[in-house]
DNA sequence: TAATTAAATCAAAAAAACTTGATATGTCAA
DNA sequence: TTGACATATCAAGTTTTTTTGATTTAATTA
């Protein structure tokens, strides 16, 4: 992934990377629920434990997700600050439709 | 890119993996403005026409922009709809922390 | 302490995304 | 019509991301 521009933070665009992929997304829909350990979610997913850990990775760089450790259990969560953070960034596009409304009959 | 689960749909895999690219955002901030056709927006990101164009691509399958033919000039816009659409779907994280708020005091 | 378990890391292979330069397509103007 | 221009597409090469299997680290229990 390409160095982005500096009016585009660097967590904006990890965090909708980490957002585009299928494994990624059903991690975080099963913490919607309640925190996991890495073994519940490879349990939950079928991928292998090296796998999971690869795309945990990717979520907690861009910081979706937090990590705790139990004994030798590490225990996931979301980090609801980074999608709050997201949904902004996206909110400041439909502030515009508001703006400037699209005219009617223009396909 | 693999296939995504029933529940999450194509349309916002896509869509988050579009705005996952910094050309692509670049190309998206510029349209907030007015639209602008392919040649503008050349000019303006200093990208080779055919790069712009595999980008482009990217964003309309993605269904983050539109394009509206004059002539020659194809312009590009925000589809702004489609911009709520992901901005809901994080949405819908946020609603989780108020029904359970993170606990005070841990960490 | 030794064995066991949970999770991260690493290197190599595979797959996907992106870039590049050339070419094709369609539109307009001379 | 012919030529020029705007844009899309294509194939080849490059880079990045993802997968895989093996290994490591750290914590726990026997």
């Amino acid at each position: 992934m390409q160095l982005a521009e500096p009016t585009i933070p660097a967590l904006i665009i990890s965090g909708f990377h980490a957002l585009s992929d299928p494994i990624r997304m059903r991690v975080l829909e099963l913490l919607r629920e309640r925190e996991l350990c890495v073994c519940e979610l490879c349990d939950a997913l079928g991928v292998t434990q090296s796998k999971l850990s690869f795309h945990l990775k990717t979520l907690k760089e861009a910081a979706l997700v937090r990590t705790r450790q139990e004994g030798r259990w590490i225990y996931y969560s979301l980090n609801l600050s980074q999608f709050v953070a997201l949904e902004q960034y996206l909110a400041e596009y439909r502030r515009l439709g508001e703006i400037f409304p699209a005219r009617a009959c223009q396909e």
